[in-house]
DNA sequence: CTGAAAGCGCTTACAG
DNA sequence: CTGAAAGCGCTTACAG
């Protein structure tokens, strides 16, 4: 088969000039309306596209976003989080609908990716999705602002306001899982997820936890909240940790849903029901949360909404346009884990 | 800050010519040893990246590969199949490893995906990944054949012998699936998926289903075969108009996990209970299958594995190497919705 | 409205 | 081992 097609051999066959080919098929109202149209003719006869190289190349931008998904290194290869999984979905709709490509790639907290798309030119602007410690890469977040790259970060407000960070409210959803669970009647409200600044949604969560216990005038027993990171193994382990611990408790916040998944098979092994006897409360919403058993109930971030979001600041960074930093309200989904009298499908 | 620096930018630095040092950072023995590390030196203090526009204009490829995924355009626009999510991570994965960079993009079966990517010169290769109705887009992958594009579709094998294709051994899984059922004593069993020349896939493993009941000298009583796209929502239905049909059945095997569970909640809803009255087996081992209640017994795809395989086969295609057609072997995994004894996490 | 020309930042034959 | 030069395929200021 021939080799693609270019703009010459589009200039030869409607005897025109190169420079015309290339303005009729940006469609520039420079350019004879009806020579416009011959020409690009020719070109959807020729199946002819633009080569974005010489393009990108030449206009010195890409219309192309990366996103970068930080995984936990503690994770293991083959279980992607699937929190983002749903938000890689609902991003790559929404950079579609803009005209971007995207480019995605998974990296290790621990690799030099802080360089890479933007300076080598492939993307306008990145994304980032990380839940894991931030800690560990403020500096390479500075060396991005340093480098004046377009990027956004998703999740609690960054300490550094140079960074733009878009993400759910995660006060506001430990609060209300929280409130919740008392207005259940639970008095004694264990909290699962580490709430360290070094995971600062978690810490988040935790905090409006606190918040909403302390409105009802309860002080939070540090007793009760026992360190755990983002997978079902952690829960597993936190929750054992709690119940050998011997403290009293009738209800367990957990910073997310893998976490609350494993927190309740290791309260099912040891005979303890939920919800009757330890209700629980879930965070992201993942697709398993529905068939927990029992259903969890849990805080649902809305996935849909964030990466459209988180599309549109990257594309405003982009454009130079003013953009703030924003925080997305989330929303309780009542299942059974709960305890509440909900009828599960 | 300073705009981005260039070859020249260090060439000056290092008093050398810009052909010295484009070869030296691809590290060409053809430069001085000295002279490559100081140029390598100057181009890592200056944070310089080639530019990937300019060099793969130059060299007409892109080390980029370019993933369709093609969805049912019946599927809920939030809802990804959670099967894809999957091999989209061991795809990313696995690109990565070689050095690849990856284009993500979700299409519509409608829409005219046939030659963007690879014309564009935006990605040397193409992956397509597309559970739904391949009669619809057969001519398309004409297109991309006539155009000499490299590609590999996951699936069925594919009745042009030009496509190739990678995909799960269905007729296998169908086999053990259902083989597995007529070992506990079923008899009457169902199957729950479109069975047509439509969805290859889905027909595969119905003919693996049926095959495994003509072993034992059961023939396929069509009035248990009920069509279903790969939704929760098909499922429930289809198990409805089984139910509805008065036909006696003790098993049914489904041609999606998605399917099986929208079944289970039909069967639930009626009174049936899973699996004491009626032995449930599920296709492709999503997350989700493991927190079903009854936990799902199913046909695993190794996703990893194939994540790889369908990667590497592209890059062969790319490089002009041989490359064939290649079933992946599927394996059951027993749960607690079969029946079979054994104890779910 | 159109064309000739420059230039985006590389890679690589060609000549030394 | 190194440099001068061509050229990948576009876009766009400049001149008409």
């Amino acid at each position: 088969m021939a080799s693609k097609a270019t703009s010459i051999d589009i200039a030869y066959r409607a005897g025109v000039s190169q420079s015309t080919v290339s303005r009729a098929l940006r469609n520039s109202p420079l350019v004879n309306l009806e020579t416009r149209q011959r020409i690009q003719a020719i070109a959807k006869e020729l199946n002819y596209k633009v080569d974005k190289n010489a393009s990108n190349l030449r206009m010195q931008n890409s219309h192309t976003l990366a996103l970068l998904i930080c995984e936990d290194p503690t994770n293991d290869e083959s279980m992607i989080n699937p929190f983002f999984l749903s938000m890689l979905g609902s991003i790559t709709r929404a950079t579609a609908r803009q005209g971007y490509d995207l480019l995605v790639s998974f990296q290790q907290l621990s690799t030099d990716w802080h360089a890479d798309y933007e300076d080598s030119n492939k993307a306008d602007g990145i994304i980032l999705l990380g839940y894991g410690d931030y800690m560990d890469y403020a500096h390479k977040l500075d060396k991005l602002i340093e480098k004046n790259t377009h990027f956004v970060i998703w999740g609690a407000e960054h300490n550094n306001k140079a960074v733009l960070s878009i993400g759910c409210d995660n006060h506001q959803g430990g609060f209300v899982a929280t409130e919740h669970l008392l207005g259940l009647g639970h008095k004694h409200i264990a909290f699962l997820g580490d709430s360290s600044s070094r995971s600062p949604e978690f810490r988040d969560r935790y905090l409006g936890h606190v918040d909403a216990l302390q409105s009802t005038g309860i002080e939070a027993d540090t007793q009760l909240q026992h360190d755990a990171i983002n997978t079902e193994a952690s829960g597993y382990h936190a929750a054992n940790v709690l119940l050998d611990s011997g403290v009293t408790f009738d209800a367990i916040f957990t910073a997310s849903d893998l976490i609350a998944i494993g927190a309740i098979r290791a309260l099912k092994k040891r005979g303890v029901l939920v919800p009757e006897q330890v209700a629980v409360v879930g965070y992201d919403d993942i697709p398993v949360a529905s068939f927990a058993n029992p259903a969890l109930t849990t805080i649902k971030q809305d996935t849909q909404f964030a990466g459209e979001i988180l599309v549109e600041s990257v594309l405003k960074l982009i454009r130079g346009q003013e953009v703030s930093q924003r925080l997305i309200k989330t929303h309780l989904v009542v299942r059974s884990s709960c305890g509440a009298n909900v009828e599960d499908n």
